[in-house]
DNA sequence: TATGAATGAGTGTTCATTCAT
DNA sequence: GATGAATGAACACTCATTCAT
């Protein structure tokens, strides 16, 4: 049986993501992949260059996608900063929520030192981080935020931004939240909006409320 | 040249942790730990009955004392409920901090899909979940605590209690904050409590400020 | 060097005929084998998935052969069941005689307990036993044969049909005979076919003879 | 707990006896048989001087009780050298019979190429070869047996002695004998004196038949 | 371009033995 | 004498990759 080459390549990627999901990067075989695929294992280094090309492709994927995502935010929002924050978010959980697989996957390599992981830290999340940045300078700039320590909101921001998908089972097994139907993104923005509401966006309201009873004072 | 026992088990733990937290479970052989520890290989299986063995040992060494740590804290506590849960936060914190490798390790190892895992999770992770609960709980329905949904409050409490220990190079390369030196810890646990103030503590004052307000209408 | 697929094979049937003829399927290692053919030690794994499935590869072709010939027989002898048996028993020899060491091997193998022996008997074993008593039983109606217990002969039979290829270097060794030139053989085959003139095959001149005296009485 | 050497070194011996017979010295490890026997691991190496020293120890203890057997029938057998031969065969049939494991590993271990093996050879089978070869002429000199080639009836003798001890699951598993129970014995003991009475045994009544016959002409 | 065959390095594990106690 | 700990060699096997076709 002959295989499209293009066919191939996507099973190939699909088969891939799902075992370095499950499985680990190191704790797959490219034989694994290349059985689940239908595809001959000389595929892999033929189309990826190799186990470690493959990596890379995926996790460039990712990461091209998920900077994708931010940018077309960003060039989209021209209201305010805060609304605009309010949008990525709202994007970068669904981007995350409709490639959860490799999300998983890519979060958790990230952990690892390698000089791959190095570079995606100095190419995409150096990048990342940089619209972030600007973000956040603007809206505090404008009073819509509260002045934060912006790394240290970063870091928070990051973390409950990429916790569902990088330990979905934990949501499932441990807290009874399924973290793999659509309800659960839905739920888990507004949660998050809720959070930022208290932490980050500054509060109208209670400026008012205080200044008026300064007045009455 | 003989090895005593416990000395060569110990260089292997450490070895091990190091290896792990740097590559990977799946990453490491065996060959690279023994040889890091100065130890023989057949060491491994003989001590931890094979690289399994070790992660077992390893993943339960890491819960068993993280729990034995929160399980001091709830027995010390006879103060209020809020006190008691910024007690845990802040060992927790160092307790990681304490043992920045093997965590970062096991909170990676905790993302695959493994036997091992699903046992760590109905072991461990259920009962600091059950000791979490309880605390929110009390502190709720002392109304030291805002009325939070608890199953989404611990994820965002989880997800920014490890999110360091996970992800310490992202602080480092991109953020810029040192993760490493002591300094860290102190100014993030301030950082955590602060955003507890915000988001799950009753805030006395405000009602306080809020009340005389109402009077003076 | 790459070698032809078909060469190494061979190269490696033979090699572990030699070897496990000599040192037993359990004394002898991969490594020994694929040095003796001059293989890498992957190619067993390769063609034969695992050294288990040598085994079974060497077995089976040991006993599927070793049917045919039986069969083969069967087919053409169309005379007399105590003719065919004669013919079954010196095809038997030779087959075993052309392939003394693998013959040695696996009636030496075929005395362990496992679960591949298990299938052997009731796959391979059974059938010749199903052949053998068809045979027999037919001589015994058509009076060539004398009434011998079946079950009792076959264990007979198969023990000195085996026995010289099972221990060559007892008659070797012990009883000076030369169990490896082909002048054995043609000996052994009639010193067989004496032994059966006396135990299983009906004397018809002694009926005869028997008859003749009762009718001189 | 500490064991008496006698009972720990006997308790070795039956479970290397009842591991070698199930699954081969080769694929025996010393550490099964000392978990087997309850025995510290460093015992064998103690007691037999390493597994080979262990199997040293096995065949020679089968063989040397063996021949004892054999001598013992020898100086008691005042008799026929006819009644002397039957009486050893019942003899070394009970022998086996009784130490049915022990028989089945040292015939399989004797088919195999060693230095051991070639020991065992010189030293009692050639022994053994001895006895039954002077049994024998002396019956042939005194017209009790027929003039057998030598040889070639020791290989036949030794087949059928060995053959049950070597392939019980044969016998059980393909011709539904059982020969593990003491009935098989006995009738499997006739069953060879029945066989040799037509091969090996000079026929008396026949001659005298013959005679009478001859008389009538 | 596409692929089955081939490969040597590397995997985790088990081995029989030795040694200090 | 008896034994638990320690050991390096060997085990069968899998790995990602390469190559000729």
């Amino acid at each position: 049986m002959r295989h499209t080459g293009a066919a191939t390549k996507e099973n190939i990627v699909d088969a891939a993501i799902f075992l370095f999901n499950t499985k680990g990067f190191a704790g797959t075989s490219i034989r694994e992949i290349a059985e689940k695929a239908n595809a001959n294992i000389a595929h892999i280094s033929y189309y990826f260059k190799g186990k470690n090309g493959l990596l890379e492709y995926l996790v460039s994927k990712f990461y091209e996608d998920y900077l994708c995502v931010i940018e077309q935010c960003l060039e989209q929002c021209l209201e305010s900063p805060k609304e605009c924050l309010k949008k990525v978010i709202k994007d970068i959980l669904y981007y995350q929520f409709n490639n959860q697989m490799l999300a998983r996957f890519v979060h958790r390599e990230v952990t690892l030192d390698s000089t791959l992981i190095r570079q995606v830290m100095t190419t995409y999340l150096a990048k990342e981080k940089y619209y972030f940045h600007k973000l956040l300078e603007h809206g505090i700039k404008a009073k819509e935020l509260k002045k934060v320590d912006i790394a240290h909101f970063l870091a928070y921001l990051k973390s409950i931004l990429n916790m569902p998908f990088l330990q979905p089972q934990y949501l499932y097994e441990v807290l009874h939240i399924n973290p793999y139907e659509e309800y659960f993104v839905k739920q888990y923005h507004q949660q998050i909006i809720s959070w930022l509401e208290q932490i980050l966006f500054a509060k109208k309201e209670e400026a008012i409320r205080l200044g008026a009873c300064h007045l009455l004072k």
